[in-house]
This record gives C-alpha cells, structure tokens and sequence, in this order.
RNA sequence: GGUCGGGUGGCCGAGCGGCUAGGCUCAGGUCUGCAAAACCUGCUACCGCGGUUCGAAUCCGCGUCCGACCUCCA
C-alpha cells in the first residue's frame, strides 16, 4: 500500500529509512509541557504535527507505544547559579496556592486543549514528581560511571568529561567542542560548576523551596532534563526509536538528556530524533511585550484563537480550521500564522468537509470500467501515501486530497462520467478519504461535530423543513419569503446551496 | 558575535537538478428567478550577482534580508 517510510533525523541531519528496533513495534517519546502556564499555541502546533506522526505510524500498522511526559518539577527560570527558582514553586508562591495545584490547574487545561485539538492521548503520560526515585537512581549511576560531581549537596553533570571522548557532547545541537573548551577560562563567577556547560542534575534547596525530597547528597530536587531521561529509559529501555520535540529543546534539553543517558548506561536513548519547527505570528516569534506603537502584543492564546478575542485576528476560528492550518505547512518547516492565512485554511478545510460529505453520498450506477479518470484517482490515492511516507509529508498528501476534490466534485455535478470508474474505485476512494481525513490528519467535521446527541439530526430535520417551505415560496415565484429565509440563514452563518436535484445546507 | 535554518506567483505553502503541487484571492464563463455553492478557463513564481551542468527554484561561491538557538521565552 504505502512506501517504504523514511523520517529527517536531526542526529544525522538527513533523511534516512525508518527501521523500527523490533519488528513491528516503535517506542516513541515527545517532550511533554512544563506545567506553570496556559499551553502555549506553538507547542499546541508541535503536539499536533506529532499527533498526526503518531496517527500514521498506527495506519502503517506498527503497536506504537508513545510516551508524553509532564514536566511538573525541575524546569528552572533562569541558571541554578544565579539563585533561580523552580517554574512551578514560583508560581504557587505568587498564586499563593500549593505547586501541586498549579500543575493540576495547568495540566487540566493542557489535557482540554489537546481534546479540542483532537489530538489521540498518549500511550503513557508520565510525571516528574512521580519518578523521583528513578531520577534518583540515575544520578547515582551517572556518578558512579564518573560523569558528574557533587558540590554542596547539588551535583552537576561534566559536560567536558563527555565532550573530550569521542565528542559525543554537542552532537545533536552542532555545538562545537573546541568552543566549550575555551570558555573554562571565562569561569570568573563563584559558580558551583566547573565548566559553565555542566548542568544540574539534582538541586539542593533552599530552605523556603516547597517542592523538595530526600536524596543521598541534600533534601533538594531533579534538575530539568533529568526527568525525560529516566521516564523514556524507564518506559521505552535504554535505547528507543524515536525521541520528538521542539526545535527550541534541541539545546539543551535534549543535548543534555543525550548526555545524561550516556552517563548513565553508556548508551545511545533515541536512533531518530524528530524536531518540529517553529510557530510564528505576523513573520516573527509570538512575544507578549506589547508594542509602545500600536499597543498590541505580537502573540495570541489558543483560546483567543477560537472566540476571536485578540487584537491579532478579525474573528474566531474552529479548532478543526486551525488544525488543517498547521496540515497545511510541513512539520520541519516554520508556519507564519496570520489572520488572511487562517481564513484561508477555513475555507480549504470547508471544502475538503464538504467534498468528503458529497463523495460519501454518491453511488456508482453499477457499470463502469477503468478509464483514465479511473486510472487517475487510484494514482493520486496511491501518492498520497508516499507522501506521508516521505517523512510525513502531511502538506504534499493533503494536496492530492484536494485534487480529488476536483474529481469528486465533477462526478456529483456530472461533468465527469461514472462509467469511466469502477464501482471499485469508487470504494477505495470513499475509504481513503475517510482514512487520510479522520484516522491520519485527525480532523473532525465541525458541522456535523459540536453538539453530539443527535443535535445534529435535530439541527437537519429543521433545516429539511425551512427548506422545503422556501421551495414553495420559489415554486410561486415568491422571491421576497425565498430571500428573505436565505438570508436570515446566512446571518446565522448558515449557506444555502440549491442544486439541481434540490437545495442543501451547511454551517460556515 | 557563534551555530543552524530560511527567502517560491496578490497571500499562505509544497517541491529541492529536467516532468512547471495544493489552498486562498482575483478575472472570464456555465448553472441559477437573482445570488451563493459547484464546475470550466485564465493568472507561470522561485532575493541579487557569479559559477557548475546539455539543463538549476533545486548544486557551489559571494552578497543581502529574515528567523531560531546560544539567555526567561513553546
């Protein structure tokens, strides 16, 4: 059915052929949020284009065990030198509320937006406070194998003890060794490192810090990065197939997490490290500093997004529409969210909804043979897949998708023939169109959605019947009533489509 | 400053040595009571300058502009 599958592994900084470690299975992980504030929309953006990873990955037929972790302990606001403060236990301070609460607060509100984004959950969503014995474990082991050094109850991991062998620090982020050794003469502070690359892999705290647990060198807490490593090696072994995340974690999270798992156990986490790029807004980086000029923040929050409540926008726009946005643009690639380009999305995404709905209704009269038109659509089906195949080219096989739009859209309006397809065809086009929109880009169609509980059918049923009485007031030349039920319809952003066999509907 | 990634038609966005995606917009047409929708047709782009090649948006060099990371920022 489907190419063979290659993945860009930024390790290698090429494409290369995916080939799982057994046979069948692939053990993925994706760097989580850090739980201290409302989702960011750009992360929403990389949990969607994993999502849709995911969601292929399980179409090509492989048991994909998929780890997201929660960060809710660790993520420091600045250098542990510089008397920096725990992201969570700031926020419980200010808040005045317990750290705990404020992961849950966060965290529920992550959990949601994932929901609307219609996102599959996670085959294992672990937390950092609740692997802080294996956290733990992992220090030692790192101290044991001579990769780091405690001072004062705080124990820091020897970047340059890595770098030196093999060079093996650095090499995911391109940092270059040579440079890291030079700047050992630049340590001026009273830093409790010796190199200012090394970083914290346990934290002792300070007297007022809440969030805190026993270890064998001070009652303190694990250092950022040290939770991704323990929880993928503890859920996925020691060497996995796919590590994800975003492009702003490349340096240091993710070297760093590369480093600690060598320390550990000598060993290699992840063969495919997957970077999602970056989401901008008007050109440039999403910023709430607001601009002296024109008084608006350069960003917006993904519930804004939807209600239309933001500066940025001109109105609100669907989940779905969103999601098909960020399909649009491939994964690796930057994705410039404005407001004309979000309109556009909207009524792609329409489209697409509408085309998939009339090819579900139609069906072939019975004879047919494989014309051109035949041999056309089974080669944009066949496409389509080697383009997701192709390091998930989601853009590239939507495209195809929309080509058939064309197609289906002249078969409903008998501009091409269905005696140049087989009923066959017909079938495996209906199915592939289920496939690709639903299973694989995992979008939802928004009229037909929202409600649930037959909200919908109750909503057609009274459309059925404004239908039909502005069918009568047209059949006596009653233009004014046929108007006027179009265009209260309309107000309600509901759009009339009379056709020739009769009029249909559908929410805008 | 260092490292990395980019500049594609009116806008968004694929492609990454030959076969000139796709969405949106716009213009003309078909259909329609009028319109909308749908369909048909049209709109040939790759920052600049060199080079490699039979052939470059795609490779190389220089310049230029933009972004990301290096530092809180997703």
């Amino acid at each position: 059915m489907s190419a063979q599958l290659t993945v860009h592994n930024s390790l290698t900084r090429q494409k290369e052929v995916f080939n799982p470690i057994n046979e069948g299975r692939i053990g993925m992980y994706v760097c989580g949020p850090t739980v201290y504030s409302d989702v960011h929309l750009g992360n929403c953006r990389t949990f969607v284009s994993f999502d849709v990873i995911y969601r292929y990955l399980l179409h090509l037929g492989y048991k994909v065990r998929y780890v997201r972790n929660i960060t809710d302990v660790g993520h420091l606001e600045g250098d542990v030198d510089t008397g920096a403060e725990d992201k969570i236990a700031k926020k419980a301070r200010i808040e005045q509320i317990e750290p705990m609460e404020v992961v849950q607060k966060y965290m529920n509100g992550f959990h949601d937006m994932m929901t609307v984004f219609n996102t599959l959950k996670p085959s294992i969503e672990p937390r950092a406070t609740g692997h802080i014995v294996e956290q733990i474990e992992m220090v030692q082991q790192i101290i044991d194998n001579g990769y780091a050094y405690e001072k004062n109850g705080s124990v820091y991991f020897d970047t340059i003890k890595l770098a030196k062998e093999d060079g093996r620090y650095g090499k995911l982020s391109g940092r270059i060794i040579e440079d890291l050794l030079v700047e050992t003469r630049d340590l001026k502070n009273q830093s409790e490192k010796n190199h200012p690359s090394d970083f914290a892999i346990w934290i002792k705290a300070a007297p007022e810090h809440i969030m805190r647990w026993n270890s064998p060198w001070s009652v303190g807490f694990p250092g950022w990065h040290l939770e991704c490593s323990a929880m993928s090696t503890k859920y996925l072994g020691t060497n996995f197939d796919i590590h994800g995340g975003g492009n702003d974690l490349k340096f240091p999270h993710h070297e760093n997490e590369i480093a600690q798992n060598y320390g550990s156990c000598d060993c290699e986490p992840a063969n495919y490290w997957l970077h999602t790029n970056m989401l901008l807004m008007n050109g440039k980086k999403m910023s709430k500093s607001v601009d002296p000029e024109t008084g608006i923040s350069n960003s917006i929050a993904p519930g804004e997004l939807f209600t239309g409540d933001n500066p940025n926008i001109s109105k609100g726009y669907s989940p779905m529409a969103v999601r098909f946005f960020m399909l649009q643009s491939h994964y690796r690639s930057t994705l410039d969210l404005t407001d004309v380009a979000l309109t556009a999305a909207e009524k792609g995404y329409r489209r697409l909804m509408d085309a998939n709905k009339i090819l579900q209704d139609l069906s072939h009269p019975g004879k047919g043979s494989a014309g051109e038109l035949d041999k056309e659509i089974q080669e944009l089906i066949q496409l389509a897949y080697t383009d997701m195949s192709d390091d998930f080219n989601a853009p590239k096989a939507l495209a195809r998708l929309f080509e058939l739009v064309t197609k289906i859209n002249g078969l409903k309006a008998e501009h091409l023939a269905f005696d140049q397809i087989t009923p066959e065809t017909l079938v495996t086009l209906k199915a592939t169109f289920t496939t690709f929109i639903f299973d694989i880009f995992g979008l939802l169609d928004d009229a037909l959605a929202g409600g649930g509980d037959g909200e919908y059918e109750t909503l057609d049923g009274l459309m059925q019947m404004v239908i039909k009485i502005r069918q009568s007031a047209r059949q006596n030349k009653d233009w004014g009533t046929a108007d006027t039920i179009r265009d209260t319809l309309k107000a309600l952003k509901i759009q009339l489509k009379d056709g020739k066999d009769g009029t249909a509907w559908s929410k805008e």
